[in-house]
DNA sequence: GTCTATAACGGGATAGAC
DNA sequence: GTCTATCCCGTTATAGAC
């Protein structure tokens, strides 16, 4: 494998297990058993190194996603349902972490982490990364919940975002969701929980609901 | 204010701002407008004030949703519904954050921050800290639930505890439903998305359900 | 393209004056 | 109890030999 590459895995790894300020540059180094310039020579800095690991580990996974959108909107279907959006939403991600096995793994962690980094231009990439699937799955989704304001639809879906980092982040238990078991099952879970509590009435200030 | 609430006050920010590894000692001090030594004097090292300012906000917040709990679970009550107990679990996080105003949304993105944070030492700090009230509330879902196993139902609590550390954590658009409203509409958009998903049928490998 | 060496700096921790 | 000064280490980044 060339350094190139051997860099950009082990700067998952680091990432991965330690997040962009606990990684530095020579542990990565270290890790690739390359010297400590070769980083600059090919990236430039400690920031562009990040943000070239995770362009490649997300772009794919968006452009899939958009992909099974379009399949789902095209112009002959039904409108899709709210389980079938969720499904094009989760799967990609799911599918890609377990085609990749063991480095399937770290990527999880590696995103999960990313999009809780507190580093501003870290959280700054991920928001350009995703704002067109954020985009076309909040419309999918206002279309096949008329009912609900797309305000509270737009928070529910970060919900699920939510639940989905925490899952690829969880070291522990959480994490066995996703080695032992397929990841169809594992999405299918997702959207068990998921699915009614987006299909939920509309929750207004100062109605007494609950 | 003496030097050392000072002290976790600014810790409080600084950490809430930039996580463990992006905090340094000395932008504390010079936050709190103390000197360097003083963290040392107080608190014995970077890691122990952590500790300190984690245990000072998350301990009364689980006292109060045990104590909750309690009162749901007593003799001469009614088994709780997954609303109830949704709510004890939800409402005094939630609750203390909006009592505090400002510090409170400053402690809001700590706590989330904390939960989110590589650094093993920190996760077993949380690990320890939600032990028992992790436990008491899987045993109450358990029983208003009596229909999906507790494996699944763990899994689902813990899908809850992703979201409530994300809408604390995030800083954009989420962090408008912790400052724009009151907390008790948060509180019932929250059990109106999950409770739905804790009582939504098992889900087991192999079954075509979706 | 790949390496060593080093610059320039900031980190946590501590000793010791007051 | 509070401060200054300092130790010693690891950090990113770069210059320059090969």
């Amino acid at each position: 494998m060339d350094t190139r590459q051997r860099i950009l895995e082990a700067a998952e790894r680091e990432f991965a297990e330690h997040g962009f300020h606990g990684s530095s540059l020579r542990s990565i180094t270290r890790a690739a058993r390359v010297n400590v310039a070769s980083i600059h020579y090919y990236y430039g800095s400690k920031e562009a190194l990040l943000r070239a690991t995770l362009e490649q580990i997300v772009s794919p996974v968006n452009a899939e996603r958009l992909r099974q959108l379009d399949e789902l909107q095209a112009e002959d279907q039904p409108p899709p349902t709210v389980e079938q959006i969720l499904r094009a939403f989760i799967a990609p991600d799911l599918e890609m972490i377990a085609r990749l096995g063991t480095r399937g793994a770290i990527i999880a962690r590696f995103s999960g982490r990313s999009y809780t980094e507190p580093e501003t231009v870290v959280s700054r990439m991920i928001n350009d990364l995703f704002a067109e699937v954020g985009a076309r799955f909040l419309d999918a989704l206002c279309i096949a919940v008329p009912d609900v304001d797309s305000e509270q639809l737009r928070w529910r879906l970060r919900c699920l975002v939510a639940i989905i980092t925490y899952l690829l982040t969880a070291q522990g238990t959480a994490r066995a969701l996703l080695d032992a078991e397929d990841f169809e099952t594992t999405t299918r879970r997702l959207i068990a929980f998921a699915a009614p509590g987006m299909k939920a009435p509309s929750v207004t200030a100062g109605l007494e609901v609950v």
